[in-house]
DNA sequence: CGTCAGTTTGAAGCGAATCAAGAACAGTGG
DNA sequence: CCACTGTTCTTGATTCGCTTCAAACTGACG
């Protein structure tokens, strides 16, 4: 495990939003200072439930987390993924609720920025592009919200599965924690199962067909895209 | 067909929002007089398509849109439905886009209130009643996005139909349109199979099983419920 | 009365779930 | 350093839910 400091880890978080729109210096400044209240988590911890008021936003600075839906039986449904430099648990809507339970899928760490949200909401004139990027990231949020419908709704496995990894290729590409031409991942078959609503083996199963029609490379928890045309062919 | 004059079309609109927050007597006021400018659309008519920003909400006034999303091969999945009392193509969020097209499900008649919408978001202050039941509209959009989700993405044929039929239930009872233990339900199983992720043949028979079941009952196109604990059994 | 959209039914095939068991792997303590 | 443990991944066999295809039926409407 190799240490960071916090400079390290919050470049992951400038990356994202300069990639989102353009930041004065101030701009920087602000939400560099603003990424210091860290605070580290287990796999499987919780961080909010379901239905509690969205007031602690934070940026993921390391790790991976997710929005899940359990039913009485066990089934679980994860809602959406949180990757490195994403904004976690903010909405610009005051009084808003958790759509799911918060979970680390992985080891996280995060930065509490509530008070960086409030100012981008409160002073949006004086932080235009702070504002603009807190626009973007719930946005965009929504659009993975939809996407997620249509990806269980419509697609097959496959392509649900193809479609996913565009999705996280291009997100790492934004962040700028694309390696290559891929990027890490740390998420269980199990988990991409609950994601894509499709059991464990059949993930199994699915990864190895994508592998065989070289859509897909692994190597370790490396995932990597040889060919991008290839992969948007194969997802719907 | 009915002929229906605009205050007793509005009623709906009112009734819905009633039912989420109080209304100050100026509110109401301002609500009925801002539903004067009505539209009336086809079935199939595309009010907005993708991407389109959203300029113009409105109350659905009678019949049910919904937002669409179109594979490249004809697939569709159908991400949200819109009722009477409804508001559509509505985002609090400047510059927000629509995540899918918008399209009547049958003949529609809507009133664009953008002013309306304005005047909830910009003097928030003067009509606390009339912000809340924006906000609750909009976060209720949200929770329906999500419970497409788990329905597609982790529930049986049955479950899902289940779920959407108490979704549906409780929706008309929250405008004042549900009618004795049901509603009308003018959608086309095919569309009900865009919906829930299914194909129309099985839409079909999984109506039927719930009807040999004794969870759903229907009167020409009306649906009715006869026990609502039990299609709560059904439903996950 | 014929047309057309929508519903219903049957038969066959496929995609994914399930069940079960083994292999690879990482972490742990002796 | 290696045996032990538990998690994750992998594989095969079987079952089942749903789709697909095709055709008949129903009802509204011109």
């Amino acid at each position: 495990m190799s240490t960071l400091t916090s400079a390290q880890r919050g470049a992951v978080v400038l990356r994202h939003l300069q990639a989102l729109t353009t930041l004065s210096a101030a701009e920087t400044e602000l939400i560099s200072g603003s990424l210091g209240r860290t605070v580290s988590h287990e796999t499987n911890h919780e961080l909010m439930a379901v239905d509690t008021p969205l007031e602690h936003p934070r940026f993921v600075l390391s790790g991976w987390l997710g929005t899940v839906r359990t039913l009485r039986d066990g089934r679980r449904q994860i809602l959406d993924l949180y990757l490195p430099g994403d904004l976690v648990g903010y909405s610009s809507r005051p009084g808003a609720r958790a759509k799911g339970s918060f979970l680390c899928l992985t080891h996280a760490v995060c930065a509490e920025v509530g008070d960086l949200a409030a100012r981008a909401h409160t002073h949006a004139a004086q932080f235009p592009g702070l504002a603009a990027a807190f626009r973007t990231l719930e946005d965009e949020a929504e659009q993975r919200l939809v996407a997620q419908i249509v990806r269980n709704g419509r697609m097959m496995a496959q392509e649900r599965m193809a479609d996913l990894i565009w999705s996280l290729y291009q997100r790492h590409e934004m962040a700028g924690t694309r390696i290559g031409q891929g990027f890490v991942m740390p998420l269980t078959q199990e988990t991409l199962g609950d994601t894509l609503g499709l059991s464990t083996v059949h993930v199994n199963r699915t990864l190895q067909q994508l592998k065989r029609e070289q859509v897909l490379r692994t190597v370790g928890n490396r995932w990597e895209i040889p060919d991008p045309a290839r992969l948007a062919s194969v997802s719907a």
